[in-house]
DNA sequence: CGGCGCGTCAACCGATCGGTTGACCGCCGT
DNA sequence: ACGGCGGTCAACCGATCGGTTGACGCGCCG
């Protein structure tokens, strides 16, 4: 099987090169440090399956680029490996057409199964990852609706009720409602938790 | 040169042992995936250099990791290796004895030359962890203390004062006193806004 | 030595926030 | 047509926060 690897990480590709060697099923064709380097690889070296990394540090996402790839005629599989297991991430890249998801905490004989089951075209998750999507779909209530999210989206310009009230056009007594509810659902019961657990959710972008 | 690697992904373990492993004068005389491991591990084969992560996944911070090795009878130098530059995470990191901070995203050979230079005692920077560093002299007036960004990252957890000041073991008061400064050198007036420009600027860092 | 910045603490005040209860309206799906 | 959900508003209370003033000890630097 050919394998592309992309992760801006030299000591990552290092890593994954020596940790693979001894697969004798598995041959890596080519590496590449971003998303450009990754769609002109992939492109000339035809691998059967592409191990991703979210984080490309030069301000390029991931996710964009599995997109990409997964655009290009007869597509590689493509199995994200990466550090953090937000479930916003998961969705988004899995939504972009990942075939799978692993954390780059995983030991290295999930890694070697995971890889084996992309290039079969079977969906992959690490355990952890597995157990935070079913507790997601068991809750569908915690999704916020768009207005809350407009509502946070002030919220962390650090807006007070009364500026997000005038800014909304709606009263301070509707922004407390909206604010408990978002508290509910995003499990937190300050305002400045709701803002980190929003970011972390990538349910809103600062900056 | 006898050095201990400590790195909670297998990948990244086997990445420097491979890319290491051409370099005559370095020896890896063991590795570690947590903070309990590396302080039994070290104490044990005694290296002359640490190579320590600090996002150790189970919960432990790095920081108190290198900490507690720089608390040893004769300890070796702990050289930082990470993923991300924010300047809490730097200023932390120095505060607790570490001879060094580089980026996993550094090229291979800025690695060897950094753990040569923390082996002989030199203080070793990445370009670009030395570059945010000059910014924050050059204008002092603005840069939290390190006790400041301990604060604000608890405010971005959330934490209320009081909670704050039971976990910095101050009192409520000295909380305040912290956050009206906060307030004045980031220009803000709100703990929410506090946080995001805070993240904004890279003074710490979320999740 | 004398500042100066940092970190610590105290007491106080008004403003704001967190949480609750209860209510009304409009839209959508069964 | 009815129920459910989202959005709107009100009034209330205790808890917390924002901001101020004033104070003390410490280490660093000129």
């Amino acid at each position: 099987m050919r394998l592309f690897l992309v992760d801006d990480h030299p000591v990552v590709r290092a890593g994954l090169v020596a940790l693979l060697g001894g697969e004798d099923d598995i041959e890596i064709v080519g590496e590449a440090a971003d998303g450009g380097e990754a769609l002109r690889g992939i492109a000339a070296r035809k691998p059967d399956v592409v191990l991703m990394d979210l984080q490309l540090g030069d301000g390029v996402d991931g996710v964009e680029v599995t997109r990409r790839i997964r655009e290009l005629p007869s597509p590689p599989r493509v199995l994200v490996l990466t550090t953090y297991e937000s479930d916003a991430d998961i969705m988004r890249a899995v939504d972009a057409g990942a075939t799978g998801y692993l954390l780059k905490a995983c030991p290295p004989e999930e890694l070697f199964q995971g890889i084996r089951a992309a290039a079969r075209g079977e969906t992959v998750l690490s355990a952890k990852v597995a157990t935070r999507m079913i507790e997601r779909m068991r809750d569908p209530g915690s999704a916020l609706s768009a207005r809350e999210v407009e509502i946070l989206e002030l919220l962390a310009g650090g807006a007070g009720n009364r500026e997000i009230a005038r800014r909304l056009f709606i009263t301070e007594a509707t922004v407390k409602t909206h604010l408990v509810h978002i508290y509910g659902k995003l499990g937190v019961d300050t305002r400045t938790a709701a803002v980190t657990a929003a970011v972390e959710r990538r349910l809103i972008r600062l900056l």
